[in-house]
DNA sequence: GATTTGGGACAGTCATGTTGACATATCTTG
DNA sequence: CAAGATATGTCAACATGACTGTCCCAAATC
């Protein structure tokens, strides 16, 4: 632990608890923001995705995939920190309704490279236009230097060794 | 919706693509960070949890508990935005684990007023203390003028009607 | 007195995660 | 080339935390 211990509640207000009670309250906006933010900014998506049948599980695979095509499996497991089993049942219910396809490796034919077929790809596109919808405003409202702020927190949140994956998916 | 339609993939990169690639690549990346950055907070306190014999569900109750000692159940399920029935089972195992406690309302009666036993707070502070490990050095790395966009950019995210629930929180 | 509201409880279902074991194809290395 | 490591897929069994729908009681409000 980086800090001092400041305990929640009844703390009997000390002479000097100011800045320390400050600093928790910031801690717990930066929680609760993040929380209400991350809900709402997903819950706009949550409306296609029943009409379609699928749920968050099937988003985050078609997400990835669209944004990485020829992804292969292992990646996409690591992105989403989860069990083989458990993207298995996902990407066998996507390619079953055509959404997405795979190939084989090219340079390592052991793996099974991932992509969107035209209709995953529109299915993609309007789920991330709900996205896209709450993230431009709030973009627009905060202004620009405020999203540098908001990614860099963002950034520090995540651990050092994961932030090369996080990364990797950048625009190249 | 606000914004024009840009769909994802294999776009035939027009000569004027360029603003409205990087916008979609920004857009992406504050989508990527939030659940990765979401993900990252949260996970530290999966082990208590674990542990505990508790999910995160009982987190969350025993989180928003903690932040307002006295909190009406109807409260904590319009902050959790989840059925009556959800938070019941969660509530029912809290308490019977002796770690929150109910009492009458003062000024209407068929109010529950929840708060946290001492084993409850104890607990909670030792949740807290994971997430703010992580928040506290994120903000400590972007500095005091990121960690106000992070917020901004955060309530945007936050539809308007909802805000002042989110804000109801603040201290005071 | 009638209706609304706050809270609780039941049964059943679903989505998404888990563990552990095992199979197959392919790549890498001694 | 043989042996081991790696990438993927698949099975069974299970846990959690959501959901819907229905019903109930007590207290507040009209």
């Amino acid at each position: 632990m980086t800090v001092p211990n400041p305990t929640t509640a009844s703390r009997p207000l000390p002479p000097t608890a100011s800045p320390l009670f400050l600093r928790e309250d910031e801690i717990r906006r930066g929680i609760e923001l993040l929380y209400f933010g991350y809900s709402s900014m997903i819950r706009g998506a949550d409306a296609i995705l029943d009409r379609e049948g699928f749920g968050r599980a099937h988003h985050r695979a078609l997400y990835f995939i669209a944004r990485r095509p020829g992804l292969p499996v292992g990646d996409l497991l690591r992105l989403l920190a989860i069990t083989k089993q458990s993207l298995g049942r996902v990407l066998t219910e996507l390619q079953s309704r055509s959404l997405v396809e795979q190939a084989i490796g090219t340079t390592d034919r052991r793996q099974r490279l991932l992509r969107l077929t035209p209709a995953g790809t529109a299915l993609e596109a309007s789920l991330f236009a709900e996205l896209e919808t709450g993230m431009a405003s709030a973009y627009g409202e905060a202004g620009q230097s405020a999203v540098t702020g908001f990614w860099s927190v963002l950034i520090g949140l995540i651990p050092a060794q994961d932030r090369a994956l996080v990364e990797s998916l950048r625009q190249g």
